[in-house]
DNA sequence: GCCAACGTTGGC
DNA sequence: GCCAACGTTGGC
């Protein structure tokens, strides 16, 4: 079945439809229908096609799958009222109910989307939100209508160019899963059952994916771009790398899935025969380009691939969920948070298609912000792979404070045996070092102006936020800057307000559920502290602002180890002032979270 | 480098 | 079949 969109009579002019099979995963070979309007609105369901069309279609005699109508000759037949192809309800500034059956010249791409829309709404809908501007498509030439205001990938290609394209790095894509199929390692057909790979002996329908396949049928063409990439990031980021990775011995793979998946752990009680070693060559070495000029020998070109790639599941989606922590046992969205509000059952536009903010693993998030830090066996923890330092997977690597990172975040991480590590001193770094008695400071690199931010951190569940944003939603904030401050004021730590260097710090409404959950855990004291803070409840920051705007790249966050099961945050225009230099070394008792640097004391060497 | 957008896959 | 949401890509 091709994979490209095809025009769908069926629905009328300028309807097109696509089978998609899936190429992976437990439902690899499934396919998925979906349909483009005349406008470029894609459906996925019939259940959307319904919303889309609206309740004067009637599609109970439409095929979805197969994109015909039953019982009828679908060439002969199109659906009553092909022109009721209005925007999802699920986008309900665009949803219009009646609209002009469109002629086929608004299909094609030379009529403006959006004015295509505008032309047949009635007088009573809504102007659009922003106008379609005119473009020429950088691939054909073609003029196309662009919203301007619409972030959209690929805007500089017209629709078919666009969808074209797509496909192509679809195509791409398929091509890294399985190789070129020309090489000489794609020519083999065979496993050479020796290396540590087939060793593993992992199920098949596990072990898709390049690099799950023998060495010795792993395409030299992939492995060398993938080879060629990291020379490139290896330079730009002119840092000497790290040691090279190997591959991965049993253990480790089977950790990564928790053991949970019953083919894994399979694969994982297999004996191993013979013991995982690396080629001789490859024992001591670290990727530097003079080492791999001139032209590497594939074995080694393997072993300088990305360890990540080496993963043997291509099932990775379960490892944000540790299935134990508090975010993972909820069951319902808080339909509240910007995820929430996307999804189209509270009226979005499923643009972000994230997980809720309050249901996203606080397990996951902790190791993302501190992978050192949660290596611990504790709290299910080993539910998830344990953290290495050296090596992040590929999503942790960049400390993204975006869908990912600015996911709730546990605080009640402790670190049992590393805490009385020595804290390394970053002599000469950028960062300010907390003063004595401070319990949480807020550090910006090279600012030197630590806020620190005194008392018991937040409770066992309660997750923390540190977002970047602009200050543009001035609305939501309180006026004056606030430092986060415990319920109990720390001597040694006086507040001041309104000094100009604290960071704003904004909280969200405190979630219902843990409202409950808190109020059988917390104090009498902190009830006081929430009515001082507002009623503020569950500590949640979620941004964290410079007054001037700028954003807090470089944000640090200092934590209290001893103090993190404390709960009653609360959020005070209160701060202190901090003073610059001469600070002593921070306590061993704390640690530091960085949007950049996630490190703790035991993570240095 | 961050993150919005969205293709894709898991699971009910 | 449908929805939830994971993971990747491209825009900025």
């Amino acid at each position: 079945m091709a994979e490209e969109w095809l025009d769908c009579p069926a629905l009328g002019p300028g309807w097109k439809r696509r089978e998609v099979f899936r190429k992976s995963g437990a439902t690899c070979g499934r396919s998925d229908t979906y349909y483009q309007s005349p406008t470029g609105d894609r459906i996925r369901s019939k259940v959307e096609l319904t919303r889309y069309l609206g309740p004067a279609c009637d599609l109970t005699l439409f095929d979805f799958k197969r994109g015909v109508l039953r019982y009828l000759n679908p060439k002969a037949q199109a659906l009553a009222a092909p022109g009721r192809k209005r925007k999802k309800p699920a986008r309900p500034v665009k949803a219009q109910p009646c609209p002009v059956v469109p002629d086929r010249a608004e299909a094609t791409k030379e009529t403006p989307r959006d004015e295509t829309k505008t032309m047949t709404h009635t007088d009573t809908d809504a102007a659009p939100a922003s106008l379609p501007a005119p473009g020429c498509c950088e691939n054909c030439g073609i003029r196309f209508s662009v919203d301007v205001t619409r972030r959209q990938r690929l805007k500089t290609l017209c629709k078919d160019c666009r969808a074209r394209r797509i496909a192509f790095n679809r195509e791409q894509r398929m091509f890294k899963r399985v190789g070129c199929g020309e090489c000489t390692a794609c020519q083999v057909t065979e496993d050479c059952g020796t290396c540590s790979t087939c060793l593993l002996q992992l199920p098949h329908e596990v072990a898709s994916g390049l690099f799950c396949k023998c060495e010795q049928r792993r395409c030299l063409r992939i492995v060398e771009k993938h080879l060629a990439h990291r020379l490139r990031r290896h330079h730009q980021r002119g840092q000497r790398r790290a040691p090279l990775a190997v591959a991965p011995p049993a253990g480790k793979l089977a950790r990564r899935k928790g053991g949970r998946d019953p083919k894994i752990a399979a694969a994982r009680r297999r004996p191993q025969t013979q013991p995982l070693s690396l080629p001789p060559l490859l024992q001591a070495i670290e990727l530097h380009p003079r080492a791999l000029a001139p032209s590497p020998p594939a074995e080694f070109i393997y072993y300088c691939v990305d360890e990540d790639e080496l993963q043997p599941y291509t099932n990775r989606r379960q490892n944000r969920k540790c299935g134990s922590c508090t975010a993972c046992l909820r069951r319902t969205d808080c339909g509240r948070c910007d995820f929430c509000c996307d999804k189209p059952k509270f009226g979005g536009s499923n643009q972000k298609r994230q997980k809720c903010r309050w249901r996203q693993c606080l397990q996951f998030a902790m190791k993302r912000l501190l992978p050192s830090v949660c290596a611990g066996p504790e709290d299910g923890a080993e539910l998830l792979p344990p953290c290495r330092r050296h090596r992040k997977p590929v999503s942790a690597r960049r400390p993204r404070l975006g869908p990912t990172l600015k996911s709730p975040l546990a605080m009640s991480i402790s670190c049992p045996g590393q805490a009385q590590a020595p804290m390394k001193q970053e002599a000469g770094s950028s960062f300010v070092l907390p003063p004595p008695g401070t319990d949480l400071v807020f550090l910006r690199e090279g600012a030197g102006s630590p806020v620190p931010v005194p008392g018991p951190a937040s409770s066992t569940e309660a997750p923390l936020q540190v977002k970047q944003e602009k200050v543009d939603a001035q609305d939501d904030w309180t006026s004056g800057p606030a430092v986060l401050i415990s319920p109990v004021l720390r001597p040694g730590c006086p507040s001041k307000t309104g000094d100009p260097i604290l960071p704003r710090v904004k909280q969200e409404p405190r979630d219902p559920e843990e409202d409950r959950a808190v109020s059988r855990n917390d104090s009498a004291s902190d009830s006081a502290v929430e009515e001082e803070a507002g009623g503020a409840g569950t500590p949640v920051i979620t941004e964290i602002f410079s007054l001037g705007g700028s954003r807090f790249r470089d944000t640090a966050v200092w934590l209290p180890r001893q103090e993190m099961e404390a709960p009653g945050w609360s959020w005070s225009p209160r701060g202190w002032p901090g003073a610059r230099g001469g600070l002593p070394p921070p306590p061993a008792s704390m640690i530091r979270l960085s949007c950049r640097n996630s490190w703790c004391p035991s993570s240095q060497t």
